[in-house]
DNA sequence: AGATTGCGTTAAACAGTGTTAAGCAGTGTT
DNA sequence: AACACTGCTTAACACTGTTTAACGCAATCT
């Protein structure tokens, strides 16, 4: 990404619309604004957007026909859906038509970009086929691999599991119930035990390189610096 | 395929089937949705599909006993199972019938895309006469052979065995069990054992080319990573 | 027939991994 | 200052996977 990254919003409720547009763009985000699913489409052919913030309810076409009508020729981009409604049955729908992530209304913008800023990372994980720089490390996830210059070292899948989640968003608060939901199923105390020791062992891994640091934050989770 | 990848569908519970129908044909699927056995029986000899969803348990023929009759005569097309129940035993006979994936109810739509995605790439493996690439190797199946340059390796029909079932999904992980099933007919011990001595059999004559990994997934299986 | 070879299985020793436990250190609160 | 709480570290442990070798069987050769 050479420049800013680009976001498509489309959400037929101007107020609204401004307001994430607004706190998009204080984040150095570049965004396009549009009023209804029409105008969306329209605009993603000459746009080439990073990432989609799709209102499910619009206008001349609601978010999850645009979404479709996009997946045909574009499956990596990814998408996130602003919901009104908050049965299930919509979230599957939206995961069904290739969304990757879906916000229910009310949200805070925090939560939408925690979730725009996942989504890019993860994407950027996918793009360099899970190779992700962590200071003088490369951090080759497939492979489990910590290689920093000609030096090796072997990860097991627990632990290249755990510096996945906060490779990729370094510099970020990953909360523990997050790391522990997405890799253990549960967060209970056991598996908060395991996940300690697999902290301590990443940071003697990391060890070589002093600028990165694996830093908690009391009572939350990790962060990664580099 | 010329046109759209043709998939046939069985699934009794209308919406659910509705639901699937739509998520295959937003990736740009073609799909035949049928609420029956007898009908998807019926459906498969006019449609001739790329691939088979079935639904264990249906009215008038259940999943299995549908696919036993397809493939008397069609021993290739692949067949996934879509099943309720989460017993061993049913995934151990879903094998058995000639099925070549499961997914367990309720599963999110990208699973089941990602699984036909990964059936289809194995029906390439058909369509090259049975050679795939494998880093800078070639595994010839059919003659069970590795090569590489100008050097060739010779595989034993297990060796084979085993390696074809990495090598049709690379960098996905494979389980165990699956692995087993395919090629002993039963997940015990002892096979268990036996497969860990060509795992290291078929480690030694990769070592050649370092790019290529058999990684371990502690407890689940293997992925070949390339 | 007897010897040889090749293959898959069994066996056994060994190494690696994730979890649990226990004691210690650090942090914020009362 | 005392306290509770969270996190850190090390070690022990049970379990899973790895490796090498030996074994037994069947097919092939002499």
């Amino acid at each position: 990404m050479g420049e800013k990254t680009k976001v498509l919003l489309a959400e037929d409720e101007a107020s609204l619309g401004m307001i994430i547009k607004e706190s998009l763009e204080s984040r150095n985000f570049q965004v396009s604004l549009c009023g209804d699913g029409e105008e969306a489409l329209e605009t993603y052919r000459s746009y080439d957007p990073d990432i989609l913030v799709l209102d499910v309810m619009m206008p001349l076409k609601d978010g999850f026909t645009l979404a479709r009508e996009i997946r045909r020729k574009d499956p990596d981009t990814p998408i996130i859906f602003l919901t009104a409604k908050s049965r299930t049955e919509d979230v599957v729908e939206g995961f069904g038509h290739g969304g990757n992530d879906y916000l229910r209304k009310p949200f805070s913008m925090e939560e939408l970009i925690v979730r725009v800023n996942a989504l890019l990372n993860r994407q950027q994980v996918r793009k360099t086929n899970g190779i992700v720089e962590i200071g003088r490390y490369k951090f080759d996830y497939p492979k489990q691999l910590l290689i920093l210059g000609n030096k090796i070292l072997p990860l097991t899948h627990r632990e290249a599991e755990v510096l996945l989640r906060l490779a990729r968003q370094p510099n970020r608060l990953i909360e523990r119930s997050q790391i522990l939901n997405e890799i253990w199923g549960e967060d209970d105390f056991f598996n908060g035990r395991s996940m300690d020791v697999f902290i301590t062992r990443l940071r003697k891994k990391l060890k070589q390189d002093p600028s990165i640091q694996i830093v908690n934050v009391r009572g939350f989770g990790y962060k990664l610096i580099c």
